[in-house]
Parts: structure tokens; C-alpha cells; sequence
DNA sequence: GTCTATAATGAGATAGAC
DNA sequence: GTCTATCTCATTATAGAC
């Protein structure tokens, strides 16, 4: 039927008003979080009617929920084709921990950088969501797709580290997780504290600076401590 | 005037209509942020009527101020002293970053762990609050009283590293803030991810693995990229 | 697919009795 | 200091014309 697809097709185009009301959603759900934003002011923002939001959406949690999906697949290959590529490039050796830590980092922080406004957003939306608890209906999907993806970058760093007892990876690779989500925010902390000097909004520099300091924590961190 | 003292005193005891807001606010706040919790909401959970609120704190926003300013003095002399006493202890010569690292994040963790449940609603308020932009009227006391702070961490850093550019510190020190800001909130994702083995709660076990992992970041992450 | 109109509920805040 | 009652407005969601 080719008729379904083309009203597939046309709903998801760029200008659309199912478009518009996703790119509305992403850019204020990623400034103020799923509470801080009504639905009124969604449809406000996408310059549609009220109505339309229910009429493509149904609901508020819904509406969330597809804006993270129209982009999640894509953004989890990524992740998991920079863990892959980083396997492959040391092969048949391991990966040294910077080139593991690229991996996790880059994707996300290069997809901010350069995939358009709507990625950026997006991204923010994430970060958000992994601030809150997952009680809430509609970041359980979120959930289901990160964590088997962040069990993987643990199971590879563990291999750079067999002889440390796996908490230990656990730790470090959440610590450098939780940085990372709080970073994601870009919410202006260092540049306060910095006067201006360093931007928060500053997402290359802040890949070329983790990369090597959390390399050299990893590569540390257990030393004299427990074993 | 011994009435008004008197007055101020039983508004602040523990059990008073005020105290219970507070205490009601300072959790929900914690739970699901600013945005994510009503005033109804919170004069249900601390069991009184809902003009009470508006009685003690004329609106939400001067309600959140004041769960932040309840203990924010006390919190704030803590973290000083914490620092402070780094430095006494290693005179004449400077402390380890070591040291530092641990007065950073000493004061909070363990002050969220043993200081009640109040201190840990309060924390986790906190922390939300370091995830906003500052835009918000509400958030800018809060600012202006941890921003000062921080800068002093900064500068004692720098002082163990004077051959560095400031840059790299300003950095180092906000991956450090960014992670604690993340794992205060405790939103479980370390829980999913070790599948129980480590537990987000368990603030105890992270001082204990955080302070040598991000000593070693410190110490070695400007070697061979930058000078 | 888009609109107007409105239902039903909850929000923040206040007036005034006690 | 606490209560009931209410104002005003915004919220999510829906019904039904076009």
C-alpha cells in the first residue's frame, strides 16, 4: 500500500507539523525536563495547534517517548560502532584505555557538536533523563536501550584490567559516566567558576581534555588502595 | 523584644507547621526537582493546610529559597573548613591533591550519608540545582554562594600544579564536580549497570574509590598532550 | 490533517473567619 | 497560627465541525 507509506513519508518530513511539534518538544524538554514544560507551550513553540499534539502524540509521555526514539537507533549504532571500531583497530591486541574511552566519549559529544540543533537537544534530553530515577513510565524504554551498551564498554575495560576485581571497574567507568551526563547539561557551571575562560558549551575541548585525564585515572586509580 | 525571638524560635522547631513544609519541600525538591512537585503536593506530604505555605513563604519560588538557605551556611563553613584544614595539615608544605580531592567531596558525601534524612534531601536539592541553567531566579543565591567556594578549590589546585596552564585545573576540577553533581542525585544507574553489585546509594564505598582514582587523573592528565 | 471550543482537573495565590 | 472557601489562571486531553 503505497498510500501508508507515503503518509509516512510525508508526516516525518522536515516542516511537518508531527515534525515540528518533536523539534519543539526536544528543544524545551533538553532546557527544562519533561515537568518544566506544558504542552501548550510545545505547540506554542512549533507554531501548531494545541490539539495537534494529542492528535499525533495522544499524550504528554507519549510525545516524550517518540522524541527519544526518533533518534535512539541511530545514536546507539553509533556508540556501538566506535566501541567495535576501537576493537578492531588494536586487533589482535587490546585496545589501549584512551582509544575505549574515545570511544564512549566521541559519539556523543561529536553528535552535539556537529549534528545539528536537534541533536544537541537531544542529547540534552538524555542527559536529563539519566539524572532522574527511572520510576517514571517513559524513561523506561530509554533505559532498556543504554544500559546492555554501557555493560559492554564495562566488560572491555574490564579485559584492559582482568586482575582488578570487577567493582572496581564498575566505579571508574560510572564515574566517568556520571561527569559525562552532567557535562551533556552544559549548565554553565564551569564557566562561572572559570569566569569565562573555559565554556561548558565547549564540547571539543572538554574531549581533548577527558580523554587523557580519565585515561590516567583508570590506569591508576587502583594502585596501592586494594589489591 | 523577647516575643519575636521566641516567635522565630517555635516557627523553627522541628514539628512546627514551617519546619514540616521545609522538610516536606526539601524532599519532594529532591525527588523530582522544582518543576516536578506543586505546593499542594507538598502541604499534603507535611500533613498541613495548603494556605500555610503561602502564609510562611508567600510563594513557591521564595519556598525553595528557603530550603536551600535553611542549610546552606552550615554546608558552606563545612566545605571551608574541610579545605582549610587540608591546608593546616600539610603546612609549611602543600597538601597532597590527595588531600584536596577528599576536602572537596568529603563534606558532602558524608554529610548526605550520616546528617539525617533532612542533609540528604537537602544534597540531592542541590544537586538538581547545579543541573538547571541559572537562569532561574531561584537558583541564583545558591550560585552565589558555591561559585566563590569553588574557586578556591581551583586555586589551591593550581597551586600544586603552578606549571600548568589554569585551563587544564578549570577543567580537571569541573570533571570532578561534574561527576559528584551526577552521583549525588542517586538516580541508580550504576545499580542497572553492575547489576546490584554497586549500589548508587552506597556513598560510602564511593568517597573511598573516587578520591585515588581522580588523584591519579590529576596528577598525570596534562603528561605529553599538551606542554 | 487541522481547526474551534470546551471539558475536567490542578495549579499558585488570597480573603477573611476563627 | 490555622482554617475554609474561593479566585484566577494554566494544565492535559477530547469532541466534533470542516
Amino acid at each position: 500500500m503505497p498510500q501508508v507509506a507515503a503518509k509516512r513519508l510525508r508526516q516525518d518530513e522536515p516542516g511537518s507539523s508531527r515534525s515540528r511539534i518533536l523539534d519543539a518538544a526536544e528543544a524545551l524538554f533538553a532546557q527544562r525536563g519533561y515537568y518544566g514544560v506544558s504542552v501548550r507551550e510545545i505547540t506554542r513553540e512549533a507554531g501548531v495547534q494545541l490539539a495537534l499534539a494529542s492528535y499525533y502524540f495522544a499524550s504528554k509521555e507519549e510525545l516524550f517517548r517518540q522524541v527519544v526514539a526518533r533518534r535512539a537507533d541511530e545514536h546507539c549504532a553509533d556508540l556501538a560502532a566506535a566501541l567495535d571500531g576501537a576493537l578492531a583497530a588494536a586487533e589482535p591486541a587490546l585496545p589501549a584505555v584512551e582509544a575505549v574511552i574515545r570511544a564512549f566519549l566521541e559519539p556523543v559529544l561529536i553528535r552535539s557538536l556537529t549534528g545539528g540543533g536537534g541533536w544537541k537537544n537531544y542529547i540534552q534530553v538524555l542527559a536529563w533523563a539519566m539524572n532522574m530515577r527511572a520510576n517514571e513510565d517513559f524513561l523506561r524504554p530509554l533505559v532498556e536501550i543504554w544500559t546492555p551498551l554501557n555493560k559492554r564498554f564495562v566488560g572491555v575495560l574490564w579485559s584492559l584490567y582482568p586482575h582488578r576485581p570487577v567493582e572496581d571497574i564498575h566505579w571508574a567507568f560510572y564515574f566517568l559516566e556520571a561527569s559525562l551526563i552532567h557535562i551533556l547539561v552544559e549548565a554553565g557551571v564551569v564557566d562561572r567558576q572559570s569566569a569565562g575562560t573555559c565554556r561548558s558549551s565547549d564540547l571539543e575541548a572538554i574531549l581533548r581534555h577527558m580523554v587523557p585525564y580519565y585515561a590516567a585515572a583508570f590506569a591508576r586509580f587502583g594502585d596501592g588502595t586494594g589489591r
